[in-house]
DNA sequence: CTAAACTGTAACATTTTTTATTACTAATTA
DNA sequence: TAATTAGTAATAAAAAATGTTACAGTTTAG
């Protein structure tokens, strides 16, 4: 079969809530085995989590250009880059959009001054917090985190 | 009907993930009319929400003394502070537990060193986040932000 | 003193999101 | 060339969030 029929359709796939954690836990079990190709069998055991979704986000951390994979018998996945050179913001990037308190589900009553303007406001709010919580994932690393295994 | 058959069942009643919005959202409009009681169905209107889903945040704000509310015929509900003196910060609190990126689902593999420990090590990795956004919320009154519409 | 307009809250239904599974193609290596 | 592994689609199942209905109890206006 044609390779091209396999392309994702990204939209199609589900977000993975736990997703930070995730990546994080593959990414220590990584930092941990720098030179070894690891499994996401392996990996999975680790998290007792279904392969697949370890694959999932392996995916999204190869689109980053985080790690690298390897097909076929004693494959699986590495690090491209050191660990000391990940910080947690890299990683809280690129499993999450932003950080934020929630927005209600429907859209609020544009014909109310407070419903008109609340998700902008919330939406500012939102930022300012990001930002400081950016500028404190910035500072720590995943070498700084994996070392407290 | 005994009024005790409905006392609720804290157990029974579902998160509502919105809350942090929907309850800055009535407490703004009970901000621009401090000397009403707005009712649910108003409130309700304003968000474009079921008027049970707003009682239902009421019933939290009322719990930790932030507002009153009257039943019967030209019930609804008040604050019961000035806008001034309730911070994001208190709202924030009554309304999440605590400011995280998320753990699995599961309970991963405590045989491994790496499952073992995760969870306690982004619990940690959290509640600095969650301190840092707490500082920032306490600098802004609920006044601050309704004063934005 | 009664009808209307509210709150309170249980019970249940629906929708949405998240997580898990199965299945199969393709790649790699021993 | 068989075994093992990634990639990913498709679908199923579970969990969480949101919505609805119903009705008891409360209050007030008239």
């Amino acid at each position: 079969m044609d390779k091209t029929l396999y392309i994702c359709n990204i939209f199609y796939y589900s977000m993975i809530s736990g997703k930070f954690a995730i990546t994080i836990h593959i990414l220590t079990l990584l930092t941990k085995f720098p030179n070894d190709f690891l499994s996401s069998e392996f990996i999975a055991g680790s998290m007792n989590l279904n392969p697949v979704l370890v694959r999932k986000e392996i995916a999204n951390l190869k689109a980053h250009h985080i790690v690298e994979s390897k097909e076929g018998k004693n494959g699986g996945t590495k690090l491209l880059k050191e660990a000391s050179d990940i910080t947690l913001k890299e990683i809280f990037e690129l499993t999450f959009d932003n950080i934020n308190l929630g927005y209600a589900k429907n859209q609020p009553n544009p014909d109310c001054p407070v419903g008109k303007k609340v998700n902008q406001n919330l939406s500012e709010l939102y930022a300012d917090i990001n930002e400081k919580v950016g500028l404190q994932l910035k500072k720590i690393t995943l070498e700084d985190f994996s070392s407290q295994f």
